[in-house]
DNA sequence: TACTATTTTTGAACACGTTCAACTGAACGT
DNA sequence: ACGTTCAGTTGAACGTGTTCAAAAATAGTA
């Protein structure tokens, strides 16, 4: 009985604290209103969470969680293209409400040492969880790919997600049409450089690619 | 006579909190401690800066007048990836005692909206001052660009410095050797790709390039 | 010199994220 | 029933960046 008490506290305040975030703003929100309007003393939160960061965390692991069944159609489509265009699609929808505060989410993005950002320790487990998702989507579509790149293919496509999920973050444009463009357009590109990468002709460039991958990974 | 009194307040200011950002780190130092380091009171520090933030963007600007001359050297090479890298390197010399704080100016790279973004509107002279550099040694190299391209290729140039700092602030290896075999292998790609943008062929390539451009642009 | 206007300087105060010692009360053994 | 335990809860307190009304120093004018 303590335990379920427990949980509802807990979602309590993460609930509460996700409503202020979409009303105001992350940073305009305080632990202090989050706590507030939750019932609860300020402390409380703080017994829940970590820090103010660690809500969204959280937030962001639930709905990678809520964004597994409804990428289930998304993975219906034959071509890798339509498939990676249906996945984007649906996460531009399902975040949509939330855009405004999952800036807090990138804030840091370039700081591979702050929690927040998608290359933390502290995310990895979300990451790895997301990047199942295009692992999948390469195997189901049988698209053919080099077996020097195979391995590191589901990670240069979530980086290629992620980068597009910035500028939509960002992206000021009525109904972000402009994220929209970029997909269409970027797609494109990634796909034919895929198909490219086959030729024999190019495996010193492909070479050159995956040194620099191996770079960057350390 | 009040107002040089005044500049040099506002030195004595800046310079003991670089100091104690090279000390300590950024977020370590607190405004408190600059302003007694500068035996002044802590509202001072205010009335000279807008902010912590305010003092590393002052820095940066500083740093880009000061490079001025020192990449006089590296704009004598004759072909482009000599003088990127050239560049690239004394970039990494000059800025090596403040690699540390450094990534307080990428910590918000991703927001084009914080003030300290390099995207930012606050940063936007500073950057356009570091656009000239890149230029200046597409002008001066004589190399080939296509018509359709040329008007980006300092922007882009610059884009792909941004990336390579970045990676060199957090890079942990010895002595920054892996940023180092990252400059080696990216430019050989970038200057490779330049030359195979003119190829007449490849036109469509370079289209959908420049839509992309222009689509992060706004 | 005395009076005024302006610039420079002070330090207390504010709101924030976060911590922590203390308190509460339900669950459990006796 | 009674005492013990400990997850759950409280709110004051800390250190932070930042603001601001007021004081002090300086310049200009008579």
């Amino acid at each position: 009985m303590r335990q379920q008490r427990s949980a509802e506290t807990r979602v309590k305040i993460l609930e509460a604290a996700l409503d202020l975030f979409r009303e105001r703003g992350f940073p305009e929100s305080t632990m202090r209103e989050i706590a507030a309007r939750s019932g609860v003393a300020t402390g409380l939160a703080y017994y829940y969470f970590a820090s103010k960061d660690a809500i969204v965390l959280e937030y962001y692991q639930r709905a990678l969680e809520d964004l597994g069944p409804l990428l289930e159609p998304a993975q219906q489509h034959k071509k890798l293209d339509d498939r990676l265009h249906a996945i984007l699609e649906a996460k531009f929808q399902y975040f949509e409400p939330n855009r405004r505060f999952l800036g807090a989410l990138m804030s840091n993005a370039a700081d591979p040492a702050s929690a927040l950002s998608p290359f933390s320790e502290p995310s990895r487990a979300i990451r790895e969880f997301d990047f199942a998702q295009f692992q999948r989507a390469i195997d189901e579509t049988g698209v053919s790919i080099p077996k020097d790149l195979a391995p590191h293919m589901a990670k240069i496509l979530w980086m290629y997600q992620m980068g597009i999920l910035l500028f939509w973050i960002y992206d000021r444009s009525e109904n972000q049409s402009r994220s929209r463009q970029l997909v269409k357009r970027s797609l494109g590109m990634v796909v034919l450089l895929l198909k490219l990468s086959n030729l024999p002709l190019l495996k010193p460039a492909r070479k050159t690619v995956l040194d620099l991958v191996g770079i960057l990974e350390g």
